[in-house]
DNA sequence: TGCAAAATTTGTAACGTTTTAAATAGCACG
DNA sequence: CGTGCTATTTAAAACGTTACAAATTTTGCA
């Protein structure tokens, strides 16, 4: 039909080729300027007069001109992807919805996007992350549950690959991360069971290989010595351990000569078990026994609000996470000193936690 | 240094010019045939000799090529990417993070990943699937908390884009879905309260423009219907509400005339909120009332054994909804109906689920 | 007015893949 | 031993972008 456009316009008629999509190339018919200028002006590139720069932006716009993310990623090698490696544990409570929330969060406005690599049946997930480093899949890795001596990590550093950890390692060489202050975390709460008059303190502790765990325990045992109480603590469960099973320990150890009296708790799904397994067992909360818990949703403070909690922010983990990222990709010379953040515990109280 | 390789192997030096990541040209020269053979030989075609196909295959597997997505997707206008809207209501008790599971599963071994797009403070997301669809960012669309009529689902229709919601509609046009029999599970959540002697019963509802909204309503007063006996409908409060307030709400309700004895609660939590109220206000469980609540974790179950529950297994929804999604993408002229799923309430009882 | 230097713009090539069209090899048949 | 066929392989172009080097225009100053 009309493909009679050889010599005169010429490009016309081949501009609506697969969808119609403006590309650098319409803009640039459009303005009457190079490919190549275009991009630079779009780029922001000082070079490109600054009268330029502001029509070519705005005829961009007009056009509804988006760049073709596929191409600037095969021409630059960057991916403007951060993959986020997800574990099965997490699945309870939406500890990793509420960081997706805060890295979505801080990628808003960047060119960055989330993709989610789901760590399944393996004992760790070294192999994504090697995979993902190997194949350029990302420009930066986050990864949470940091051990103390980290395969992902020491992976990355040695192939010098962005990442931020969610939690800290106990490697010599500085690496960035994002952790909350467990330590100041387990002090506080055992300082709160005491000053309640509580006599014999226990905690619940993540699996021993988390490095939190470690954290955890020392502010406990710091506050406990200090006070010079009694203590024990629970090495059947942990923090993996299901609800179920959490319930039921609490309930045997009443039955047991010398139960504690106070519990340090660091998931709220744990302190509702135990609170049914010390009813089951005849107890009452502020009678016979307190806890203190960590908060990370509105759960426990809804459903049981006579729990003393101290609060986690974990969107604002994931928030954190996302920046410090960022600031590793797009400045590499940064320290890694500079790009470690630790999270104070919060002083809000439940009702003040939106 | 080495630089004077221009007249015979030629092209050996500057293989290693980025990172030496192996390409397709990497693998033609080691196979000594070229490019475009190797590209057609890894995909099967039939075009290329058995004996090549797997000669290629080997060398390529050898030296650890794996294609470049960039280049793909460059070439074919193919993402390789699904995206997952993800909704800020769903952040609590891992309903996301559940859902994401059984996608990744789904997608595992095929070349789809997985992009998380977050709905912040928008009433709905259309304004994301629009964009996603306008710079054919993947392709295809999971979303969830679908309502009567979704204008993601209009926008979607109209643009032929694949996608699969989670959750029905009511438009004439028959689309994709995956889907909960709520009808079923509130029918039949009912149905064991007034088998337990319940005299009136209550239900907590979704949002109502959320369609299974309708569907729990209708399979509630079916049975209520046949039963003939009172009920209520619990109107100030929905699934959405904060804990705080269901507790609240059940607690006071407790002091006016004609109290409901049985509740149907499609949430974890907010059963818990609702005992936690009715506690508070006197009453005990099995005794003054009971609940019939939807299960999608081990909480309620650990932590409440005599509330009696209904399994929605949302790892199943999810890896359902990346298969149907995968169908609608590789097969587009399969119709609808084919890939509409409802999900039967599960009779696995809370012990067995693993 | 002329001319170098600075400022601004442009053409060409390349990233790694797939697609289209063309070339070559292999083979049977008259 | 060509001829026409099929089977198999290959070269060239393109996807949309950016980097590099080169070309053009403008400006400053003698």
């Amino acid at each position: 039909m009309a493909k009679t456009t050889s010599s005169s316009a010429g490009s016309r008629s081949e501009k609506a080729r697969r969808s119609g999509k403006p590309t650098l190339k319409t803009v640039a018919e459009a303005s009457g300027l190079a490919v190549t200028t275009i991009s630079r002006a779009l780029a922001g590139d000082p070079l490109i007069s600054q009268s330029t720069r502001e029509r070519v932006r705005e005829i961009a716009d007009r056009l509804g001109y988006a760049p073709d993310r596929a191409a600037q990623r095969l021409k630059t090698g960057r991916t403007n992807v951060i993959s986020v490696l997800l574990d099965p544990h997490e699945e309870i409570l939406g500890f990793g919805t509420s960081l997706l929330y805060g890295l979505t969060t801080a990628l808003q406005g960047t060119p960055y996007h989330l993709i989610v690599m789901p760590n399944f049946l393996q004992t760790s997930n070294v192999e994504a992350v090697d995979y993902i480093v190997r194949n350029r899949l990302a420009d930066g890795i986050i990864f949470t549950r940091t051990e103390v001596l980290d395969p992902r990590v020491r992976l990355l550093i040695e192939k010098d690959f962005p990442f931020v950890s969610h939690g800290r390692t106990e490697f010599v060489t500085p690496h960035p991360y994002v952790d909350y202050d467990n330590y100041t975390f387990a002090y506080e709460a055992a300082r709160r069971l005491i000053a309640k008059g509580r006599r014999k303190l226990t905690i619940m502790l993540p699996l021993k290989r988390l490095t939190f765990s470690q954290h955890m325990m020392h502010g406990f045992m710091t506050a406990v010595r200090e006070a010079g109480i009694a203590y024990e603590i629970a090495e059947e469960i942990n923090l993996d351990s299901s609800a179920g099973v959490v319930r039921d320990h609490f309930r045997r150890r009443l039955q047991k000569p010398e139960p504690p009296d106070g519990l340090v708790c660091p998931g709220e799904v744990s302190a509702l078990a135990a609170i049914t397994g010390l009813n089951e067992g005849g107890w009452t909360l502020g009678r016979e026994f307190d806890i203190v818990a960590k908060q990370t949703s509105r759960l426990l403070s809804d459903v049981q609000p006579r729990v003393e909690t101290i609060y986690e922010d974990l969107t604002e983990a994931g928030e954190t996470l996302g920046r410090v990222l960022l600031r590793r990709i797009t400045t590499p010379e940064t320290e890694p000193e500079k790009l470690q953040v630790l999270l104070k515990p919060h002083a809000m109280t439940p009702s003040e936690n939106r």
